[in-house]
DNA sequence: GCACGCGCTTGCACCAAGTGCAACAAACTT
DNA sequence: AAGTTTGTTGCACTTGGTGCAAGCGCGTGC
């Protein structure tokens, strides 16, 4: 049901736009009522942007599953790269990244995804950084994963933009070679 | 009027919260009615976030203004010093930022605020990292920016937890000091 | 077979943000 | 004095989202 709702949703989207697509279309479309529509998404925006606290708990455990003593950048490089392999179809991915585009509230959801990612991988990354264990939190550790998920954005936008044809690995990796040079 | 509003408005979000004020309720202390109320501002949000985009440009202008010959890092950080400057009331600094933690609408709408301004200044960073002038969107140039704006969150946040008592530059320049180590 | 309980679905009423439109009043111009 | 602008308002409407309670299918125990 979920992902049927999802498959028709989506349909939705990319022939309307996000915002021209009301939740009583999609109800309508999938064959349920309003109501139940908010049964399963909490939001609107949910269908799009899935279960992302699961999504970032998988970030997370692969983050701290690195080596211990590998640098914070290699670690979450490593991390994101779980990413690539979760996200199934291709060509269903290009087409959120490209409802992200003329959507805000869709953005706006976005960067809060981002936000809960930030308290998530920051612990770790401040071990990484050079902290003792139960240390207080360290604006430099959340600032360190703000950036690495900018990057991460930036990399998937020009991956998107280029049609699926450029590396979204060596993307990340000219971004990051960007901001330490 | 519009200072008027403002006031009236931010006393009533400290008082019980940014989402648990209504703008009938605003309106009715400001002695106006609802409607005029989206006449001065578009939404709630844009009540605390003020005029960002006038502000982004001043920024713009301050980056632009900055030798060409200086370092991308050196500029921006220069830039943001602006906004330490136009920043006039420190208590009411520390209110606002306080707003943002509990009040996940207005946390969105500051994200796409950066987002703005991610845009507004990646073409001058651009330039600064070695492109030629009039060459395609670089995704490293917006990746930088976007890394600096959360170096300046970090540190904006740091120094709100701190009462004040911290010196924001600061901080910035160790969050951006951890990404580049 | 039948009552009972359980979970999913639904309709209904409601709230709050935001928009478009037209009316209205006051001030200002010619 | 007539006309024009400008600010303000009321009203109706759209949309997202929530709380509540009634209904409905369905399996279980008696």
């Amino acid at each position: 049901m979920h992902a049927e709702i999802t498959r028709t949703a989506m349909a939705l989207f990319v022939a309307n736009g996000f915002d021209a697509t009301t939740v009583d279309q999609i109800a309508a479309a999938a064959g349920i009522s309003r109501r139940s529509f908010f049964h399963y998404f909490g939001s609107k925006e949910d269908v799009v942007l899935g279960d992302t606290d699961a999504l970032g708990e998988t970030v997370r455990a692969a983050l701290e599953a690195r080596p211990a003593d590998e640098s914070a950048w290699q670690a979450i490089r490593a991390a994101f790269l779980v990413l690539a392999e979760s996200q199934g179809d291709l060509t269903e991915q290009l087409a959120v990244a490209h409802l992200y585009h003329d959507a805000p509230s869709l953005r706006a959801r976005h960067l809060e995804k981002n936000l809960r990612w930030q308290e998530l991988l920051a612990p770790d990354i401040q071990r990484r950084l050079g902290a003792p264990a139960g240390a207080a939190p360290d604006p430099r550790a959340r600032a360190f994963v703000a950036a690495a998920l900018a990057c991460l954005d930036a990399a998937v936008d020009a991956w998107q933009e280029s049609g699926g044809a450029a590396d979204p690995a060596e993307l990340f990796d000219q971004a990051v070679a960007a901001l330490r040079a």
